[in-house]
DNA sequence: GAGTTTGAAACT
DNA sequence: CAGTTTCAAACTC
């Protein structure tokens, strides 16, 4: 097998297209060249983190073995990074801490999507679980995510079985699951039926289940950050709508528009109609600072008080008794970008900067400590306290276009 | 919560 | 491939 990604021995480079096409054997070629033509993640030299397989098929979720690097040492520690050895362990379904933002401006009820922002307290051994987006069989495995996304995977469908791409779990590759919808076959009972529905969805489509973002070259990109002197991070996420969206009302400005709610802009693939996605437009520019603004208000609200946030008992006080008991989640949305670039650069600021390595745009140095961290597809990461937490929140942020982030509390034999 | 708007998906 | 219909999420009131 080919090594593009010029991975160490015992490493294996993901090919999440061909793994969900297989079946298909004539989309199997299809998918796993374009697997290996996306530019997802470029070639650069893998960190010492070692890789496992993951196998994603479709439709069931992806395996729930997970890797997990976990330091030795049982106290709190600021030797990052974490490199220590590895463990595969099974981790609890994340639980959700988010709330809605309760008290928006005006100008936000009309035009501006609802936001909440994940609950971000120190913590130790959490996990960050690193996976593509919604709507995309690799991407979140389960309804309950965040407030933001459990609304989204939670569908309402009533016509269509949840058979459709009309569902957002089946677009995603999910069985329903506390979902309100109405005479759902997405699910195990109707495994048949529900096999029946993808393979027409393919028929009609090949790609319909392949990733509708992908990310601009890495030259592009790069010149990009040249240009901008690095802000790509405090703009839109880097890559575009691989279809393109069709949007004639909406301006691009809201979230009917695929590509903005995604968080990405639009390119020549679309074919909008009075498009303001674009990155110099002032309109859109507002949209996102007032959006980054009430995400930080409702932080800074939180970290006053946290109790106010719904984090009540056990979890606002965090006691090390309470911590054991504990089982407190956030999750981020990478299409709603939660904890988006912006966000989390500004969360994390003081501690650490971030330095583009030379020749690629998927690794970021983190300084002071100078190491390269580079999220896998669906791997969890374990990290010791919040500093950890806050530079893989960064750096995902700012490197995987359309991808989630999954913080989870988990219990270790060492606290 | 009900009704409207919107654009992707499905259909013709 | 273009036009139309169906559908469910986003949005408004």
């Amino acid at each position: 097998m080919d090594n593009p990604l010029n991975l160490p021995p015992g490493s294996v480079q993901p090919n999440f297209c061909s793994a969900f096409y297989a079946r298909k054997s004539g989309s199997a070629a299809t998918a796993a060249s374009l697997s290996q033509a996306l530019p997802l993640w470029p070639p650069v030299p893998w960190p010492t983190l070692m890789v496992r397989k993951h196998h994603m098929p479709f439709p069931t979720q992806p395996a729930a073995k997970k890797l997990q690097v976990r330091r030795l040492s049982p106290v709190l520690s600021q030797d990052l990074p974490l490199r220590e050895a590895l463990q595969v362990a099974e981790l609890p379904p994340p639980r959700v801490q988010l709330r809605p933002l309760q008290q928006a401006p005006p100008v936000l009820k009309q035009s501006l999507p609802k936001t909440e922002v994940p609950v971000v307290l120190p913590m130790r051994a959490t996990s960050v679980d690193v996976r593509w987006n919604a709507r995309y069989p690799w991407s979140e495995t389960s309804c309950e995510s965040t407030d933001r996304t459990s609304r989204r995977t939670q569908c309402k469908c009533k016509n269509s079985k949840c058979l459709k791409k009309y569902c957002e779990c089946f677009a995603s590759g999910r069985y329903c699951n506390d979902c309100n919808c109405k005479n759902c076959y997405n699910n195990v009972g109707h495994e048949a039926a529900r096999q029946v529905a993808i393979d027409a969805a393919m028929e009609r489509n090949p790609m319909a289940f392949m990733p509708k973002i992908g990310n601009i070259p890495p030259h592009a990109a790069q010149n990009r950050e040249v240009e901008d002197n690095f802000k790509v991070a405090e703009g839109p996420l880097v890559g575009k709508h691989m279809k393109g969206c069709h949007c004639k009302r909406s301006e691009c400005l809201k979230k009917y528009c695929e590509c903005f709610r995604s968080n990405i802009l639009c390119s020549e693939n679309c074919k909008c109609m009075d498009c303001k996605n674009y990155e110099s437009n002032e309109d859109r520019k507002a949209i996102r600072r007032i959006t980054r603004h009430q995400q930080h208000l409702v932080y800074a609200h939180h970290m006053q008080n946290p109790a106010t946030m719904g984090i009540t008992g056990p979890y606002a006080a965090l006691s090390p008794a309470a911590e054991k008991l504990s089982n407190l989640s956030v999750a981020s949305s990478g299409r709603d970008q939660l904890i988006n670039n912006n966000d989390s650069s500004q969360v994390t600021s003081s501690l650490l900067t971030p330095v583009p390595i030379e020749g690629t745009k998927s690794a970021v140095k983190v300084e002071p400590h100078g190491v390269t961290y580079r999220p896998l597809l669906a791997d969890v990461i374990q990290i010791e306290n919040v500093n950890e937490l806050c530079k893989v929140l960064l750096l995902v942020s700012r490197q995987a276009a359309g991808a989630s982030v999954v913080l989870r509390r988990t219990l270790t034999e060492e606290n």
